[in-house]
DNA sequence: CAAATTTGTGCAAACGTTTGTATATCCTAT
DNA sequence: ATAGGATATACAAACGTTTGCACAAATTTG
């Protein structure tokens, strides 16, 4: 409302406009004296910069774009989501940068977006938030030559940068840990099958299984996108065969819950009749009855990391890998029953 | 990096400038013959408009200031705080609204970004998210008379546009319900002490409570800042006294699991030694072990509610009540328990 | 002590739009 | 034919900054 400008801290403190957007930005050669001047007239005046001419001139907003995988519906009722923004926002606000942030409800609209946000210069850089396979937006963003990090991996361009787990060896660690516990027939329950890091889980989990010559059964996999809506069918039916896998490895905490209810209304017991060990480790995994086995991805990190990528990018650093992996760790808790090959209880 | 401006436009069209313009805004008194002159420049040279100059000369900036409470640690893992960013997401989206976001750590931190944003005139708007007791950011906004509306309510300033759960009633039938189901011995569990939101459910609770000549024992509510780190000492602590609580009230879901865990840790079963009724459903409320009885605060509508709120001042539109309240309901599912009053097994 | 350099400040252009006012062309009505 | 009003477009100022250049004053140098 009261809008005072740099013109007006000039006319009071008797100097140029110039000169008061040089003792803004501490140009060396401003006196101490009208230094002191203009920060008094600025005081009084309640002056504060009017960031959009700023923007307008510098080209630069220091802002960073984000826009919400037209999946969001479904990730992000997901913890995940809100343990990755905290990191982002946690390292855009150490650096000095907004997170201007848009939705989608498709992909047209999710490309009409970014296309708003870069075309008309409102961010200086985009995150991308777990792509999907044959990501139209990073084809474009690279076409555009503008500066990107996706959160996850692009599959067509593995040199873009990109913050990432390393996912087949995550899943891996969890399939084999199951292994370890003496589990032989393992199921897996995999994400949303357009996005790349559900085929990386898969992979890791296949390739934990061919190690130990294990064989890989088609329908011990099941398609989570089926899982929560259908009641989970999929899942009783895998539990009906006679020879049933006695654990999963499930690509989602979230998921993992609402499997583990379904199991336990159909009467088995966590971990007595079948174990489970989930993927994120998301505050609840803890709180969880009972306390859920889980890969720890450090979600935080990877927002964390991705905004920090990014802004090192736009600073111009020199940035040594393209791609940052953030490390996992399996998190043992109680949710995986150790399996004696003996027992045959199973 | 191309920065195809609107001259470049006009130049390739024959035409000035503010043609370009006016064809971009469908301006009534642009003929047909060049309004398809202009369009067709501006296709083939792949013309975009440039936001930060629209907004700084229509000074308007279509987009929404958030900035996360400082309690941002805490709130922020909790999806809650998805959840709520989803609804304002959606609504913002769908009106053609941004979302600009930042956290601060701290109460001073918090003030200067809302100065950046908004004498920085970067908002339209500001959002605040459950404000506490004699909030600074709510003085500071209405002493510069900026439009905002606060997801909670302010105290001190009962008219202030704000979107809020009536929290006193939730809690209200969040004990009742208790009492309905034959307990008379109710802990419970208050969130942050220094939000409002606190306050009125631990008054709805006390209402509960005299409304049945139940006495009100201070030992038994719980300040929930101390639960999730010292172990929740606190909880054994009153369940350690010979007449315990049969039941908790818990102001949050997430505090709620980590209580039921710290109680099935202790030896407790869930809702056979202790019931519990929770607050928000959050996702996983329904998906825990037992599923949890909570009380529904529509988060994703508080979130979109408060949005639409805002937007709708903004446009200066009629608005009806500073005040817009989302209705709750209780979701009963396994965490009670029904107790018999000749039952005193417990 | 004059010349050269440094120091401090102002002027004006630029960033890419929007919009009020002016002007030119074209109708229509007298 | 011609005034009067539409209609369609151009001009230029404005939004609030930053910054290259010019220039005066102060300081250093030989």
């Amino acid at each position: 409302m009261p809008s005072v400008t740099i013109k007006d801290v000039a006319r009071l403190a008797g100097v140029s406009p110039s000169t008061v957007s040089r003792v803004i930005s501490n140009h060396p050669r401003i006196s101490k004296a009208t230094a002191e001047k203009v920060r008094q007239a600025m005081e009084t005046l309640g002056y504060h910069p009017n960031m959009t001419a700023k923007k307008l001139v510098s080209k630069s907003t220091k802002t960073l774009g984000l826009v919400l995988p037209r999946s969001a519906e479904e990730l992000f009722a997901n913890p995940f989501f809100s343990e990755v923004l905290r990191g982002m926002l946690a390292c855009a606000n150490q650096k000095q940068y907004d997170l201007l942030m848009s939705s989608a409800n498709n992909p047209k609209e999710e490309m009409e977006t970014v296309t708003r946000m870069v075309l008309g210069r409102q961010v200086d850089g985009m995150i991308l938030i777990k792509p999907r396979k044959a990501d139209p937006v990073i084809e474009k963003l690279l076409a555009l030559d503008f500066p990107f990090v996706v959160l996850g991996r692009s599959l067509e361009h593995p040199d873009v940068p990109a913050v990432n787990n390393d996912n087949i060896a995550a899943a891996f660690d969890a399939t084999f840990h199951l292994i370890n516990q003496g589990h032989r027939r393992i199921g897996f329950v995999s994400g949303p099958p357009e996005l790349v890091v559900s085929g990386d889980r898969l992979a890791g989990y296949q390739k934990a299984l061919s190690q130990v010559k294990l064989p890989l059964r088609d329908e011990w996999v099941i398609a989570s996108d089926i899982l929560p809506k259908n009641g989970f069918h999929a899942v009783s039916m895998v539990m009906n065969a006679p020879d049933r896998p006695t654990a999963f490895v499930v690509s989602d905490d979230v998921v993992a819950f609402g499997m583990i209810r379904e199991l336990v209304g159909a009467g088995y017991q966590i971990p007595e009749d079948v174990s489970v060990v989930g993927f994120n480790n998301i505050v609840l995994s803890e709180l969880s009855n009972p306390p859920m086995t889980t890969v720890d991805i450090g979600i935080y990190h990877l927002g964390y990391q991705t905004a920090r990528h990014l802004i090192r990018i736009l600073q111009g650093e020199k940035v040594p890998e393209p791609n940052v992996t953030v490390p996992h760790r399996l998190v043992i808790r109680q949710s995986v029953r150790f399996l004696s090959h003996t027992d045959d209880s199973l």
